[in-house]
DNA sequence: CTATTGACGACAT
DNA sequence: CATGTCGCCAATA
């Protein structure tokens, strides 16, 4: 149905709904995000549209995490982050550093 | 149209 | 390993 992303621009509509697709319990990058929707160097451009997710429950964003490993941002604060990854069984350091980040990183189909 | 704003990234230090 | 720089991109003022 298309009423309540009729706010959302092409690019972030396609930025959002790749994000629907990542496993639970998994992760991926910004830049791998841009690559899968065909922007290979709007890394930062997806983090902005992450920004506008407009239903965190169907749009599972907090699995959206940067290249070096660190968590990057969230809406609702990097906490709430951490937590979210945590209950999927995804271990971040105190420092927001995801441990094992090759074997927890999702890499499309 | 130009300027600013960031949930970024590769690289240098 | 930590921090800073600079380029990139789409949205917005």
């Amino acid at each position: 149905m298309m009423s309540a992303n009729s706010r959302l621009t092409k690019f972030e509509q396609a930025v959002l709904a790749t994000v629907r697709r990542i496993p639970k319990g998994r992760v991926v990058t910004y830049a791998s995000l841009a690559r899968a929707i065909g922007r290979p160097r709007a890394a930062r451009a997806v983090g902005q549209a992450l920004n506008k997710n407009p239903h965190l429950v169907t749009v599972p964003c907090h699995r959206v995490v940067r290249s070096d490993g660190m968590l990057g941002g969230y809406r609702q604060g990097a906490r709430q982050k951490k937590k979210l990854l945590t209950g999927e069984g995804v271990s971040v350091t105190s420092s927001l550093k995801i441990k094992n980040f090759s074997n927890v990183e999702y890499h499309w189909q």
